[in-house]
DNA sequence: GAGACTACTTCCCTTTGGGAAAGTGATACC
DNA sequence: GGTATCACTTTCCCAAAGGGAAGTAGTCTC
C-alpha cells in the first residue's frame, strides 16, 4: 500500500492525542479533582473546612486525598496559616490555573446537557 | 451579616458549576470514553474492528460496553452495514461533536504537560 | 466441513475507589 | 477540666470498575 507511511503517521499522532488525553485524564482522576479546582479557581483561595462545607457530601478523607495528590502535582499549594487554631490556606498555582479551560468547558457543556435534558423531559409531557 | 444573601448567591452559582463539572465527568466516565470520542472525532467514522485496534489494551467487552454508554446518551449513532461479514460503523451526532472544545483542551493540556514533565527531568540531569 | 472474520456477550476474578466513623493533637474558650 | 475548632489520619468495609478468556452467531473461504 501506498497509503502505508500516511497511516503510520495518523496512527502516531492519534496515539499521541489519545496519551494525553488519558494524561490529563489522569490528574484529574478521582471523584473531587475538577470540583476542588473549580471552587479554587472562583475563589482564589480556600481554607480545608471551607472547601469541605463547599463541596456538600466529601468526606474528610477524601478531601484530605485529593488535596495531596493535587499538590504532588504542583497544581495547588499548601500554606499553614498560624491563626488561633491553626488553619490551611489552599490555592491554585499557575498550573493549576492552566486547567481552567478544561474546567469551564465542562462546566459550559454540564449546563447546556442539563438544559436539554430538561427540555426533552417537559417536551414529552 | 449584610453579605448573607451575596455569599447565598455565591453558593448557589458555585453549586451549579460544581453539579455541571459533575455530568459531564459522569458522561465521560469510564476508562475509554474520552478516547472513543476522540477517535470518533479525528476520522469521522470508524468500525468496531478499527476502533478495537486504534485503542490499544482496550478488551472487546470494555468498548461494547463504552459504545453502548454512549450510544444510550446520545452522542454517537451505530449502523450497521450489510457487508459480507457484516460490519457496523460508528459515527459522532452533532451532540457528540459538542463535547469536542473539551477533548482538544484535554489533549493540549496533557501534550504540555508531558512537556513539561520531560523537561524538568532532563534539566535534574 | 474446518477455519477465519466480524461483532459481540457471558462469566469470573482481582483491583480500585470511595464512604463512615472514630481517633489524634494542638490550641483556645469558659 | 470539659468542650469546641481545625486539620487531618487511620481503620474497616463494600460496591463498582475493569480485565481475561471463552463462548455465540452469522457469513465467507478453501
Amino acid at each position: 500500500m501506498e497509503t502505508k507511511s500516511v497511516d503510520g503517521q495518523i496512527s502516531v499522532d492519534c496515539w499521541e492525542r489519545l496519551r494525553a488525553i488519558n494524561d490529563t485524564k489522569d490528574i484529574l482522576s478521582g471523584k473531587w479533582k475538577a470540583m476542588i479546582i473549580a471552587c479554587l479557581a472562583s475563589f482564589e483561595k480556600k481554607r480545608y473546612m471551607e472547601l469541605h462545607r463547599l463541596l456538600a457530601g466529601i468526606g474528610t478523607k477524601m478531601l484530605s486525598k485529593e488535596l495531596q495528590e493535587l499538590e504532588i502535582n504542583g497544581l495547588i499549594t499548601r500554606t499553614v496559616m498560624d491563626t488561633k487554631p491553626i488553619t490551611v490556606d489552599y490555592e491554585l498555582t499557575s498550573y493549576g490555573r492552566s486547567l481552567k479551560p478544561i474546567i469551564d468547558e465542562m462546566a459550559l457543556w454540564g449546563m447546556h446537557h442539563r438544559g436539554k435534558i430538561i427540555g426533552e423531559i417537559t417536551k414529552k409531557k
